[in-house]
DNA sequence: AGCACGCCGACT
DNA sequence: GTCGGCGTGCTC
């Protein structure tokens, strides 16, 4: 039989199983297998067949973990196309795709020696730590590699191990945990010897000197009226008794204590309501929508800001359950507030099931089984871009909303896979429909649809007919000549911020750059600090008084004078969000300010109390990076600040001026989404800027045509197809020579249409030296044939010695 | 990817 | 003298 392995390894592995086995297992079913010399690792089955492999002796499998497959063939079949489209291995898809809980690997346990006698111990000659271990064995019958490391309060446990492996004290096993356990709730009931009339008024009697346990029954049967199971924590609160009582009342043998499975899934809301009425506009989208799918499989959805598009999707959601079919909803990560799950509640109650990494690997694990049994309430998934790789059953509509975001693109680690393709790719494979949902749609995307290769549907009106907010570009250059600056605040945002504020209205200011400042610099020597492990300078941030490294995350105290001349004249360059928010306390003291970047938003719920603040209007101004952009819907703000617009349009990215129109126009819509029309000032040293132009009147149209041009010229998506290659390496040398071998390996066949290799702008992160290469594909040189050559010319590479400490990453279609 | 094996520098 | 750094090679 071959199995696949969760690991970046090409081949399949060889297992022996006997008939019975083979008559069970079946594609897609767990197996755990041992792997190396020690390990054990759970693999999916590929195949069963009779060929006896040749050169070494297949292992006998450890265990069978599935009854019935976990894997359907259609999801086997995605998973294979994104491998071989995205130049990974099926096991790294398997070990994206699978809940961790599902993939699980040994863990070492060791235990005394059945023939190692105790009594002998002190005429051994046993180190300390080993006498400690076996002490401790005495009172435990297994002891975790963890456990040692505790009881020798030390990191390296291997040696003692070994001594004590070597002496025959001890033995090694390999334990096969499984992580999932259902969730348990605790429920009370009364002893069955007290369900008779006699025997209750008895202990009822005796219990009038003990007020509070009697109150706790009598609560008991009062909830056993209308519920057939009383969890304990519900008679706890509802008799207002300590954990105490309860104890007591449990120990004495007067209440039983039993525990049932509990599904961490699941809705306890209201039924659900039914859809709300579209507007005019909608219906017509939604008509549009339907007409667009009786032609095509892929439709687009390009409908400004708060124009209603979840409404739309929630119209078609309902169709296509009434065919009996599963729906996937997927979103950028960021953009799955409660605030979005809460509604589609409303509208399909139960049969909504919410599928991404920040739920727990045991909700996970849930969730895949409902899909995978077809259950009720699994029939709407709505997730982040792994939720796609749910098994689904007949998947009959697949939404892929902010279909522009360019975290849907997943980096590291490999499948290096895009949520949006992956998704249609999904649909393909169950004859479903796609709808591609944005405001701001991808170039790629909307360049299919002018194909008509998709279907596309325009939605320009605002619900309730809201107006567009006024947007006006400010010039920091005449504002500084002109010496209307206070700080990197221009008189006319100051104006407009003060307008607000005294509206008792809210305020969102944008700056993409999160920490003080992004350069220390010395005015004396010009020397300003470097990152000692990336080719970086160190960021200030004033609120730790430190200068950290926004690759690595190497930080140090911020310094006092100069490292190279000693002066003490270090001056900060540029600025970002946190010099905003010092700014705004001196210009503003009585606002409430609020800072919203991944500095302040670490903790787990600290983005949604951030949120619930703004929402609750506890905050006046919020500055934040892009962060701000996403997927918040707030009636109240009505002004929006863009810091310093210049910063986005001269990144060095062939996206930059696509990114830059996405990004301002999502921010611009989080102003005035109510009848009151909001503003949005943008400040910029180039006003005159295309792009800056067309976010004003919000042109997407020109954009396009002027991006567009621009690609073909240059020969970028969505005219050429990319493949990025990136080689690390901890000697630069090395890096230089591989990149320069793979340039010309590759040029061998694809021509000019390799670049590179080039050094990126940062040319070194946590002390690995990058060099890039970009394959560019014509739309009509076949694609897996290419791959195929890049597979090869990679391959050939490996088996080269002096490249062998060079990591080598395969990006197709890179973000 | 892990993990074991194997060869050279800084420390109890 | 050892510990432990990471280069190298293998996994059915």
């Amino acid at each position: 039989m071959d199995v696949v392995l969760p690991i970046p390894l090409r081949q399949a592995f060889t297992y022996a199983i006997n008939k019975d086995e083979a008559a069970f297992l079946q594609r897609g079913m767990r197996v755990s297998v041992p792997f190396g010399k020690s390990k054990i690792y759970t693999a999916l089955v590929d195949c069963i067949h009779q060929q006896t492999p040749q050169g070494y002796e297949a292992k006998e499998i450890d265990q069978i973990l599935d009854e019935k497959p976990l894997v359907t063939a259609q999801q086997w079949k995605h998973w294979e196309w994104m491998a071989s489209y995205y130049l990974c291995t099926l096991g790294e898809v398997i070990r994206a795709a699978l809940p961790s809980a599902f993939l699980l690997e040994s863990e070492t346990l060791i235990h005394l020696a059945p023939s190692f006698d105790i009594t002998t111990i002190d005429s051994m000659p046993i180190t300390d730590e080993g006498f400690l271990v076996l002490e401790a064995l005495q009172h435990q019958s297994s002891l975790h590699i963890n456990d040692v490391r505790s009881i020798l309060d030390q990191k390296s446990v291997v040696r003692v191990i070994q001594e004590l492996l070597q002496k025959g004290c001890i033995e090694v096993k390999e334990t096969l945990y499984e992580s999932y356990s259902p969730k348990q709730k605790r429920y009370l009931r009364l002893a069955p010897q007290f369900t008779s009339e006699e025997n209750l008024r008895e202990l009822l009697d005796t219990l009038s000197r003990a007020p509070k346990q009697r109150d706790v029954l009598m609560n008991l049967f009062t909830l056993q009226a209308s519920e057939k199971n009383v969890g304990s924590v519900l008679l706890q609160k509802k008799s207002d008794a300590s954990a105490a009582t309860l104890r007591t009342l449990i120990d004495k043998g007067i209440l039983e204590e039993y525990f049932l499975q509990q599904d961490r899934v699941f809705y306890d809301g209201e039924d659900p309501s039914s859809t709300k009425a579209l507007s005019e506009a909608q219906e017509r989208a939604y008509q549009e929508i339907l007409l667009s799918f009786e032609q095509q499989q892929i439709c687009l959805l390009h409908g400004v800001t708060s124009s209603g598009k979840t409404e739309i999707y929630v119209k078609l959601i309902e169709t296509v359950l009434r065919q009996g079919k599963q729906v996937l909803y997927m979103l950028p990560e960021i953009a799955l507030t409660t605030q979005l799950i809460g509604r589609l509640q409303e509208y399909f109650g139960a049969k909504v099931a919410v599928y991404h990494s920040k739920y727990s690997v045991n909700e996970r694990v849930e969730v895949w089984n409902n899909v995978l049994e077809n259950k009720e309430k699994a029939q709407v998934v709505i997730g982040a871009r792994s939720s796609l790789f749910l098994p689904f059953h007949e998947l009959g509509l697949v939404i892929v909303d902010e279909e522009h975001e360019p975290s849907f693109k997943q980096y590291n680690p490999a499948p290096r896979y895009h949520g949006r393709d992956a998704a249609m790719m999904l649909a393909h494979f169950h004859e479903a429909k796609t709808l591609l949902g944005s405001a701001t749609p991808s170039l790629e995307s909307y360049y299919n649809a002018q194909q008509e290769k998709y279907g596309l549907v325009s939605l320009t009106e605002r619900f309730g007919k809201v107006l567009l907010p006024e947007m006006e570009l400010v010039d920091l250059q005449e504002a500084y000549r002109k010496k209307k600056m206070t700080g990197h605040f221009s008189e006319t945002l100051l104006l407009a911020m003060k307008e607000t504020l005294e509206g008792g209205e809210q305020i969102i200011l944008f700056q993409n750059r999160r920490g003080y400042s992004p350069v220390v610099s010395c005015t004396t020597c010009g020397v300003s600090p470097q990152c000692p492990n990336c080719d970086v300078s160190l960021t200030y941030h004033q609120h730790k008084n430190q200068l950290r490294c926004h690759y690595c995350g190497y930080h140090i105290a911020m310094l006092q004078s100069c490292m190279a001349c000693g002066m003490e004249t270090l001056d900060t360059k540029g600025f970002g969000t946190e010099q905003i928010e010092t700014e705004l306390h001196s210009l503003f003291p009585e606002a409430r300010i609020a800072r919203m970047d991944q500095d302040t938003t670490r903790g787990k719920h600290a983005y949604g109390k951030l949120i619930e603040k703004l929402e609750q209007q506890e905050i006046d101004i919020l500055v934040g990076t892009q962060m701000v952009a996403k997927g918040l819907d707030f009636r109240n703000v009505r002004l929006v600040g863009v810091m310093h617009a210049d910063n986005l349009l001269n990144f060095p990215d062939f996206r930059a001026h696509e990114r830059s129109f996405q990004l301002l126009l999502q921010v611009a819509g989080r102003a005035g989404r109510t009848q009151k029309r909001g503003k949005v000032l943008i400040q910029t040293y180039n006003p005159n800027h295309q792009i800056l132009q067309q976010v004003t009147v919000n042109d997407y149209e020109s954009m396009y045509k002027d991006e567009t041009e621009e690609r073909y010229q240059y020969k970028y998506p969505p005219y050429y197809r990319a493949i990025k290659i990136t080689c690390k390496a901890r000697n630069f040398v090395t890096m230089q020579q591989a990149g320069q071998w793979l340039a010309q390996a590759l040029s061998l066949q694809l021509k000019e249409h390799v670049l590179g290799p080039e050094q990126p702008p940062v040319g070194r992160i946590r002390n690995e030296y990058l060099t890039c290469l970009l394959v560019k594909i014509p739309k009509q040189q076949s694609l897996p044939k290419t791959k195929g050559y890049i597979n090869q010319v990679y391959r050939r590479f490996s088996a080269i010695k002096e490249f062998s400490s060079v990591k080598v990453v395969l990006d197709v279609d890179p973000a």
